[in-house]
Order: C-alpha cells, then sequence, then structure tokens
DNA sequence: GTGCGAATGTGACAAGCGTCACCCGGGGGT
DNA sequence: ACCCCCGGGTGACGCTTGTCACATTCGCAC
C-alpha cells in the first residue's frame, strides 16, 4: 500500500485527483493540502510515503517543500505535478532531489504509473522535459533576475532603483544586460522569454 | 441518468476530473475532449445533455462554443470550469448563455451538484464572482483592447502600426488612452491590469 | 603589494514613450 | 446646408529606455 499526501490549491482539481488515485486498489490518499503550508505540516504529522504537490501554491511552493525534505531527510519521495513545462522549473525540482516531475497534460494514467515507480525507488521525469532541462542554462544572475521581475510588473527604472538601493543607471544596465543575453527587443519580451523558460 | 461531455486541455485534470463525475450514480461521462475543435465535433456527434468545460484551450475558446451552441439553438446546456476569477470572463460567458460558471478552486462537490441543477434547467454561477461582474464594465474600445494586447507582447508602437495599418502617432494615442482609463503609469502596467479583470 | 574581476555608478546619446492640443474628412441628425 | 461626432493623423514637449564607454570600489589570488 502506498501511502499518498495530496498538496494542490485548485479545489477541484485537488478533489478530482484525489478520486482518481482513490481508484487504485494499492494506492491510499491519507490526506490533501490546499497551500504550501498546510503540506508542510500534514507531511510531518501523516508521514506519508509519498507527497504528491504542485509547484506554484500559496505559502510555499511544491519546489521549497521538496527543499525542506531533502534539507531534513525526511523519508518521503516527492513528486512535482504541475501546468508549466518550464526547463529551469525541472532543473530546480531535480536540485531538490524530487522523485518524480509530470505534467498536468500527460494521461492522467501516469500519475499513478509515476506513484508506483517512484515508491520503489525509482525516477519518473517527464520525457521531453528532460532532455531541454539540461539544453539551456538560466544565463541570468541573482541581479538582473530581480530587477527583470520587478521590470516585468511595470515598475521603472526610477521605482525599481529607489526599491533596491541602486542607483538609477545601474538598473538600466543590469535590464540592458539582461535584454542582451536573452536576445529581446526590450524589457517586456525579455520578461517574457525568461519567464517562459521558469528563469523568472 | 445527466448525459456529460467534458472538454478540459490538461489530459492529468482531465482524466481525473471524468474519474470524479463517474463515481456519481446519476452522471455519465460520454467522452472527453482535449481541445475546442474536438469538442465542437463530439458534441455534434453525442449530443450530450451537458458540456462541461474550461475556456482555455487550444483552437476554439470554452467561450466560443457556448457562444456556437446558442447561435445555433442546440439543446444543451454548458457549464464553464476554470481557474480564472475574471469578471469579464463570467460576463461574456453569461452573454453566451452559459448555464453554469464555476472556478476549479471551489470544492470538488459542486460540480456535480451544479450539473444537477443546471441540468433541471438552473444557473449555477460562483457566487462572489456574480457579485463582481457587473461592477465594473470594461472601459476599452476594441482598438485599445487591440493595441494593448500586442504592446504586451514587448511590440512596439511602430511594430503594432505596421501590423495595423496605423500611424505610429495614433498607436500611442490609443495606448496613451487605455493607460488612462486604466489609471495605470505605463502599457506594462495597463496591460496587467486588463488582463486580470479578463478584459484582455 | 600588484593585478584581476565582480559589482555598482556616471554621463552621454539616440530612440522610444506618454501626453496634449489640434487638424482632417466623412457620416448622421436636424 | 449646417453642425457635430468619430476614427484617424500630426507635431511638439519632456520624460524614460536601451546602449556604451569609462570610472570607482572592494575583495581575493598570487
Amino acid at each position: 500500500m502506498i501511502r499518498v499526501l495530496l498538496a494542490e490549491d485548485q479545489a477541484m482539481v485537488r478533489g478530482a485527483l484525489s478520486a482518481l488515485l482513490n481508484l487504485e486498489s494499492d494506492i491510499e490518499v491519507l490526506g490533501t493540502a490546499a497551500d504550501g503550508e498546510i503540506a508542510w505540516r500534514e507531511l510531518q504529522r501523516l508521514k506519508p510515503d509519498v507527497l504528491v504537490t504542485d509547484i506554484e501554491m500559496p505559502g510555499l511552493t511544491g519546489l521549497e517543500i521538496a527543499q525542506r525534505v531533502r534539507r531534513q531527510e525526511l523519508p518521503i519521495k516527492v513528486i512535482i505535478v504541475t501546468t508549466f513545462a518550464r526547463p529551469g522549473f525541472l532543473r530546480r525540482a531535480l536540485d531538490a532531489g524530487v522523485g518524480g516531475y509530470l505534467l498536468k497534460d500527460a494521461p492522467a494514467e501516469n500519475l499513478a504509473e509515476a506513484l508506483r515507480t517512484v515508491h520503489r525507488g525509482g525516477r519518473a521525469i517527464d520525457p521531453q522535459l528532460a532532455l531541454e532541462a539540461w539544453s539551456e542554462a538560466d544565463p541570468l544572475n541573482d541581479r538582473e533576475r530581480q530587477v527583470l521581475r520587478l521590470a516585468g510588473e511595470g515598475q521603472s527604472a526610477n521605482d525599481i532603483a529607489t526599491q533596491l538601493n541602486l542607483s538609477h543607471g545601474t538598473i538600466r544596465n543590469y535590464l540592458s544586460e539582461a535584454i542582451g543575453k536573452l536576445g529581446a527587443a526590450n524589457r517586456i519580451e525579455a520578461y517574457r522569454l525568461a519567464r517562459q523558460k521558469g528563469w523568472l
């Protein structure tokens, strides 16, 4: 019997996935969590074999939970199930030592199958994504990422400067760097590109 | 027996929702569709009582399907199930005569309940959203919407001008109008605001 | 110490952006 | 015939962006 905790913020999807997994005779859904913090608490209380979690959740993200599990050396496997086919996410997930990484647009049967594989100690990584992941590295450094994120929210160079205690000019330099590295024409395009790759 | 067709582009969610609905004794899932065009074909072939559909799908969106159903006066109810709590979407859905509009972060049991209500001829609209929907009207006109959408993709005023066969200056005027109406500081913020409200 | 390389700043320039006041031409009312 | 509204355009103004070449400072390696 594989004992599972399910974390996913959209209630309807959570309920549906739970129903789906409960149809399997060798899988038992111990509980579900609507956000990252609840998931973390339930994880410690229920001690499941496997945590199945989304990435984007209020509070803790799925990636952050995976990092904590690894840091505390808990005997719990983590499977990420997410909408986003972003190589950067997969990469960070692998760095956090997750057992599986599936996309929500993979067939539903894959989930139970992946659960069994991971429970046996194997890995279940979405195949197309696995290829892309190591092909293209994130060219941005921390500052560039940070500045690009704020610029993408509509803030001007001046706004960002005050917010980060840097000078107006420096911000523009970083932004220019980022735009160049990404081969974009302006901050908006750069933001979109970076976001799409999961480099945020 | 309520005969249902389910349209949703994410395979895993599709499978899970299908499993969920099949647990109900009075509901039968006739089939599922992975995008809007398939959904439209299956709709005509299977003649279900109710179509449960996502909004954002490749090909036809759920809203467009609802509009077609109404235009052709098919005896099929439509229930929209979506992630997006955007008042503008609900409004367009109501204009298209849908029977129900639920959010994916409503509890899973609501879906079956809504199906029954709509099948009986009632309406199932997410309550909080219903309030907001009529409170704030979309202030943008067609040109502004169009221009703002392109600007949000990172295109410059010049790019947009050539694309729409308008002058450089006119584009900037429209953009300025849109920014003003939305109370934004620049195109990026304006784009984000409009998008968030579902005015796109 | 000397030297190198990050990280941050500066100043200048051209291009793009946001705003505004105003112009033009074609429908519709009346 | 008149006016007025509407979609579109013009030109000018000042500010923001994107780029680049060149400082400054600090820390680390040797």
